[in-house]
DNA sequence: CTATGATTCAAACGGTTGTTTCAGCCGTGA
DNA sequence: TCACGGCTGAAACAACCGTTTGAATCATAG
């Protein structure tokens, strides 16, 4: 059984994000990835070297995707001349709601990660997401800012500094809302997307 | 030395924000606390019995001034029967900006403990914070529910859960936003308070 | 001054942490 | 078939965890 998606080094990822979710980096332990891996404990450190690099390579195998996914939307978007502002912020949106959902480790798991890395405020970490991850954010701030040229570049970085807040929230589904009866998980992302777009549109065209 | 402000207890609240704030409730240990507070390691468990119960202690001593300042101003909001939807807005983020400045114990302490409260979604800790302060953000929410009577029930409370996460994010000061020259704290707090009202009005005036 | 209760102290408790070790297993190429 | 390198296994390592203990110290009231 060498299908690289069973690999031990696979199921440890999946474990660990799944774990970190649940109880953050320093409250999960290496024995309990390893365990619901079913996976011996040395395993961690024979494939990745500690727990520190364990950590990174959980962010590396989701963020590459994500990055792609997002870089891609904003080309289709630009590529239409027509486009709209809420074609860009869907473009940025969507994909990392998407995150949430229809990821084969099954949901939830990375994002509450992804919102933990914030909230950690760990440098070495915040280093490693900005050197991978940061010039994308760049043609994204670019792109918003040819769309919206009566706002200058300080008033511009102010209202997408706010527009990642509440995304970010939005993804770790920190919020009061509840799910209603009959809607999917996939459903509720769809709408908090489109809530979103909306109210993040309606927020950068707001005059200075 | 009773004086209440250097006493033991203080001490160890002081020293358990701050190192919260920087490491996680499972990351700082009572012997990293205890030691910064210049301590024995048992006071804590004399004192407060558990650092369970250091950790709610450490939300109570500043949700209680936050709760109660947030409440006087909405009720000095509508006690003026012009009030404007940002003096809603107003009462219910600067308060909240107010907390990472004005603290005795020296700023960013507090608010970077409530970002990572959000991303723990420790059961526990989320129960306590339910239990002592949702009923003042009824308040509010009841307050905005009558200021904007095109949006239903459920679009509200999208729009408020928005509001909610941009202002966690900027509270905690996770953005990429770089305080300029020579800008103190309290100017860069007060910026993005306005920012925030700003951006948040336009998000719920958006019609549906 | 003495007695009393509150507080602090050093030390130890059992348990868990990340990491290391080294013997054994496995599939592959000679 | 045999030997080799990649991988897994159980066990142990020192260090640290939250908590408890009981004696020493303190301030205060009688």
């Amino acid at each position: 059984m060498n299908n690289p998606h069973f690999s031990t080094k696979q199921r440890i990822l999946d474990s660990a994000e799944s774990l970190f979710a649940k109880h953050g980096f320093a409250g999960a332990s290496l024995r309990q990835v390893t365990s619901a891996a079913s996976v011996n404990l040395a395993a961690v450190n024979y494939h990745f070297g500690s727990k520190e690099n364990l950590i990174n390579e959980v962010f590396r195998r989701r963020l590459d995707t994500l990055n792609a996914q997002r870089l891609k939307a904003l080309t289709a978007a630009l590529a239409d001349a027509s486009h709209s502002l809420e074609d860009l912020l869907a473009a940025f949106i969507r994909p990392a709601l998407a995150l949430s959902v229809d990821q084969p480790g099954g949901g939830t798991g990375f994002v509450r990660v992804l919102a933990r890395a914030y909230a950690e405020h760990n440098e070495q970490l915040r280093k490693f997401l900005h050197d991978n991850y940061s010039p994308a954010l760049k043609q994204f701030a670019v792109a918003f800012g040819k769309r919206l040229p009566h706002l200058d570049k300080q008033e511009l970085y102010w209202r997408l500094d706010i527009i990642s807040g509440a995304l970010t929230y939005a993804m770790a589904d920190f919020g009061m809302i509840k799910r209603r009866g009959g809607i999917s998980e996939q459903q509720h992302r769809d709408q908090a997307a489109e809530h979103l777009i909306a109210f993040t549109a309606a927020g950068l065209r707001a005059t200075v």
